[in-house]
Formats: C-alpha cells, sequence, structure tokens
DNA sequence: ATGTAAGTACGAAAGATTTCGTTGACACTA
DNA sequence: TAGTGTCAACGAAATCTTTCGTACTTACAT
C-alpha cells in the first residue's frame, strides 16, 4: 500500500463513483453503472474493478451480506470535498484557501441567489457563528 | 496527440513547475530545478524531461536563443487557476461554482482580513462592477 | 588540444490509473 | 437438470505520468 491517507486525492474515476454513491447512497456495482453508464461508455467490469479498488484504498465499504454486494462512501461528502479544495489550493494558490475562493469570484459568475447565500455565510462567519450549518448539503 | 485543450488538467508535476515560472517569470530549467530543489529532490534532467513535454504541450513557451533555452508559462496563472477551479467544480461540485465557494468558506476559515477582502470583492459584483481587478494577484 | 562543466535530447524503466476479457459461482426458470 | 442471466474476482493490457540513465553538443579554461 502507498501512502493512503495523507496527500493523495480520490482518481478521476474513483470521484465518479463517489458522487453517485455520495447521491443515492449505499449501491450496488449496476446501479452506480446504469448511473455513470448515462452519462459516459464504461463496462460493468470496469466499475465493478474501481470499486474494488476503492474498497482496498478504504474509500468505500462494502457489505457483502447480499450476492450484490452494497457499496457506500466512507468519507462524507463535505469532507472529501474538503480535502479537495485544501488540496488544490496548496497546490495552485499558494496553500491559501481565501486566494481560492477570490479567484473563483472573479472568474466565475455565480447567480445573484447564489451571491446572496455566499454573501450570508459570510456574515455568519463574521458574527462568529461557527456556522457549521453547511451551505449547499442541506 | 490527445485532446489537450480541453478537459485536461496540467499534471501535478506540470503545476509545480508552472507555479515557478508564475513566480520567477521566464526562467531556465536549472532555474527552476534549483527553486524545486528546495522543497523536494528531483533529478535535474527528471525537470528538464518535464519542461521538454510540457512545450510539447504547449504549457510552456521555450526561447532557444541562448543555449540555456528559456521557459515561459503560456497561460497567465489566473487563467489556469480559474481552469482548475472550474474543473474542480465540474467533478466534485455538480458543476457549481458557488458551491465550492461555499464549501471553502464553510470548511477553511480565512482570516478576518481575508473575510474583508472577499466581502469587498462580493460587494463590487454586486454593484456590477465587473471587478476584473484581480483579486490577490496585485 | 584537452579536459571539465553545463546544456539538450531522448529512450526506457518505474508507477499509477483505467480498461477489458475470461473464469467460476450462484440463482432462477423452464 | 439444463439453460440463462447476473454477479464477483482477477490478470493483463493500455495509458498516462514521472523518474532515471546515457549520449552528444557546446562553451570555456587550462
Amino acid at each position: 500500500m502507498t501512502k493512503r491517507g495523507l496527500h493523495s486525492r480520490p482518481t478521476d474515476a474513483e470521484l465518479e463513483i463517489l458522487n453517485v454513491l455520495w447521491a443515492r447512497g449505499a449501491s450496488t456495482v449496476r446501479e452506480v453503472h446504469d448511473v455513470l453508464g448515462a452519462r459516459k461508455e464504461m463496462l460493468y467490469t470496469t466499475v465493478l474493478k474501481l470499486m474494488q479498488i476503492m474498497t482496498e484504498k478504504n474509500l468505500v465499504e462494502r457489505d457483502e451480506s447480499q450476492r450484490a454486494h452494497l457499496y457506500v462512501a466512507r468519507a462524507a461528502r463535505d469532507v472529501t470535498q474538503g480535502q479537495l479544495l485544501a488540496d488544490l489550493a496548496e497546490r495552485a494558490f499558494e496553500g491559501s484557501a481565501a486566494k481560492l475562493v477570490m479567484r473563483a469570484l472573479s472568474s466565475k459568475q455565480a447567480s445573484a441567489e447564489e451571491m446572496g447565500e455566499i454573501r450570508a455565510l459570510l456574515d455568519a462567519f463574521e458574527r462568529g457563528e461557527d456556522a457549521a450549518g453547511e451551505g449547499g448539503t442541506k
């Protein structure tokens, strides 16, 4: 095993699968494949193999009590998103999350509504409310 | 050549080199290697090879007029940062830059000063000033 | 001239990630 | 019980990325 845990992000393919698991909750390989298949061609066995590897890497947990195994993401979406952001901040923004945010605000325009949400979050922070209420996850 | 241009980000090693080029401006392989060498061990020829590949991929431009070639990043830092953010938003935030920003604000705490800057940027946007003034690049 | 230092070029190995094909197990049906 | 469909498990190929070693060139100082 390589240095899992520190400094490695899920690969692209792994992240696609995690997205499905986060959206659907516990799922079989077939279910994940069907969802992904709607967007890109990918053989069933490819998805299976990836999910087996993800199990080894502890990215997902597998329930083998049924014939069709059930997989669940081990880390919450929030947490992984935070890790990906920290990683990107580190690699491309001199470690500064603030720079990252400002670049995101400058280069992509969010809708007025979204701007409002962002401002509300900022307000909450400045009021010291540890606003862990999580923005978009609801 | 693969589908460069759409949907491919610089690799990790490439990004490290780009960071040096953005910070220093036109640089030789030796100069880049010396800067990187301060952080990680990496043979000179490894850096050279990477920069040759980056030239093929059009990530950098090479001036061969001197014996020690000079390399410059082809895309401005801003632009690449924007692409990396768009890519991450696509892969991990359902394509929503706003969700990305909110997650960044929730999970990493920026300093009060940074929060202020972010707010100012937000204000500028809401006033409709196409605030391209660039937040942190100055 | 000869040696030495600093370059470029490049093939090939080493790693990591992704894809594909085959096999064997198991369940359900006719 | 034979046949069909679905599943897990691999091994192995195909890519992509990164690292390393070697060869060749050029400048410059003995």
